[in-house]
DNA sequence: TTTAGCACTCTTTGACTTTGATTGCTAACC
DNA sequence: GGTTAGCAATCAAAGTCAAAGAGTGCTAAA
């Protein structure tokens, strides 16, 4: 479709933008990128390439910068996924290696490296719940009133949740809820706790309506509810040039506070462990000036959660998916 | 110290600056602030303030601000601790009334409901748990090489984490466990869980310390770490005319990234419920251009936490702290 | 003690100019 | 035919300047 020059022409133009952050002019292209020309000749094909779309101008006398079309065939095409260096190697491997007790620990470090490595803010959201099997579910009493319940799912997961009683209960009752929770529930999907778990423990069971509705409710309330949100470096976009306009900086901020907003952009996506979304590609029109890259992060097969970079379209996705994708292998070898 | 009149004008320069974000011109002051004088008597008022050092210019021909010592003096003599509506008293005892099964979830909806109310962000952090004793503590054996530890505090606090091990243990072995540290810690200070615990342990059970060792150490992670900060409203700031100033929005972003700077402002500061520091009176140089006002919010004298507004030193004190007041009234008749 | 009047100060705004970077086009070159 | 030098045209950014407007401080009178 591209010729090689038109290709080399556009890769020097979106990795100049990314790092200067100003319109590429003919004149920049002519030295340290391999082409072999005079400014005019690249002005020609800068000139076509706008033409078919790849390019952008600010104003008419203005360099170039690339468009939403430009972004997407360089990533698609043109980038290099494997940018990373030694320190940055071994930088990741290290932070890695920490021994995390709980996969939200992971998670967060996974994000935290790669807001430090990248220089982006990243968004983290934790697996879905509902699509996964309960493995155990335990009871424990605290105090006359208040009992702990937790639940381990089959990817390892743990979700604990504080209910509380309006009548005293006792470790005999928190027992045999206990044998019975788990003789209904154990290697079922989550949707089983409904109806007929209801059904079965009021019929089975010797004790109240009382005990078991906020039970069984809570734990409904707990495993369905959305997952958190944590964000880190949000203060490194505020670095990037674009971020010295007031309006986008407002922009973001108000995106980042948005939880749904994030939740749903992280939740969407397709199959890929890794997507990229430029621009207007991505859903939320609130998002129309940003660029997301999505990475569903796994150890063993088992699904941690999704970790999001939100930054500028003139985002660094060599960079990026580098990175992404050599923590996608160490994950992969990690034994949890 | 001032006559009446001057603590008027001082009092309707703070109020007409906390509005408007403008310096108060004499002329300004003439309408609606319940004085009788020309804006000559004003100016001259206004003077003599200056020189005393409340009020501050931002140029020779420029209207009046209020200085630190100005907002000092408003806070600690002038200010009105009943401006509430009708309206916010029923928002406010509404949120309040939700029903929530965890201290931290109170905490965050108080937050949530001053943040509402006020316009301002908000940054949380639970209750020191090193100053609480030990009630109960519950040991969970999850599958067969992870355990979920369970602790309750004195005030009702529960924290839990996860204990993994390099070998399998059994229900014996956990129940025991329950048994011996229930029967060291009940009651007991958290630093209890140290040396002593330790050889006690070491000595009476049977098991190995590869046990052992990663449960103490873990639970005294847990109960030693820094709380969690959470905020609420990071883009109701944003929205505040002082926050149009590059700098300053850059300034503020880092600020609430910087959690141990968030956990130290929290942590520092007196025995009163309600501590206001304005501008340089903050501890941490950071601060110096903003205001915080910090709320340790207790429920039947048990210790919540502690809630922070930061916001500019042009903050609306008399609506703060009227919320505070408030919710800490509500608060102290809630029953948990 | 209060107030009217007025000169003085200083910011803000907008219009206008200059500077400099960059393009697009044309004509020559290989 | 593709490539290049040369040059006019374009436009943003920065600088200059004057006018407008808001507000004070001082003086003198009430």
């Amino acid at each position: 479709m591209l010729d090689e020059r038109k290709k080399k022409v556009l890769q020097a133009i979106v990795e100049e933008y990314i790092n200067t952050a100003e319109p590429v002019s003919s004149n920049a292209l002519t030295q340290n990128h391999g082409l072999e020309c005079s400014s005019a000749t690249i002005r020609n094909e800068m000139s076509e390439l706008e033409k078919s779309g790849f390019l952008d101008k600010t104003h008419t006398s203005s360099g170039r910068i690339p468009s939403a079309k430009g972004y997407r065939y360089y990533v698609d095409e043109l980038l290099n996924d494997n940018d990373i260096s030694l320190e940055e190697i071994k930088y990741i491997s290290s932070k890695l290696e920490t021994k995390v007790n709980e996969i939200e620990d992971l998670t967060k470090i996974t994000a935290n490296t790669i807001s430090e490595v990248t220089h982006y803010t990243t968004v983290t959201i934790g697996p879905k719940t509902t699509t996964q099997l309960i493995e155990e579910i335990k009871f424990v009493l605290l105090g006359s009133r208040m009992m702990m319940a937790v639940i381990l799912t089959d990817t390892g997961l743990v979700k604990e949740t504080i209910i509380k009683f309006d009548e005293d209960i006792n470790e005999k009752q928190v027992e045999t809820m206990n044998y019975m929770f788990n003789n209904k529930l154990k290697n079922q999907p989550i949707e089983t706790i409904d109806r007929p778990l209801e059904e079965y423990l009021y019929d089975e069971m010797t004790y109240s309506v009382n005990v078991i509705k906020p039970v069984i409710e809570q734990i409904k309330k707990v495993l369905e509810e959305e997952n958190k949100i944590y964000l880190e470096g949000t203060n490194k976009s505020f670095d990037l040039p674009e971020f010295n306009s007031l309006e986008v900086a407002k922009n973001f901020i108000n995106i980042l506070d948005t939880k749904e907003l994030m939740a749903d952009m992280l939740n969407s996506g397709f199959a890929e462990d890794i997507n990229v979304y430029i621009g207007e590609e991505n859903e939320k029109q609130e998002l129309k000036d940003f660029s997301v890259v999505t990475f569903k992060h796994k150890v063993n097969g088992k699904d941690l959660g999704t970790i999001g970079i939100i930054g500028p379209k003139r985002m660094d996705y060599s960079k990026v998916i580098s990175v992404m994708k050599y923590i996608n292998k160490k994950l992969n070898n990690k034994n949890m």
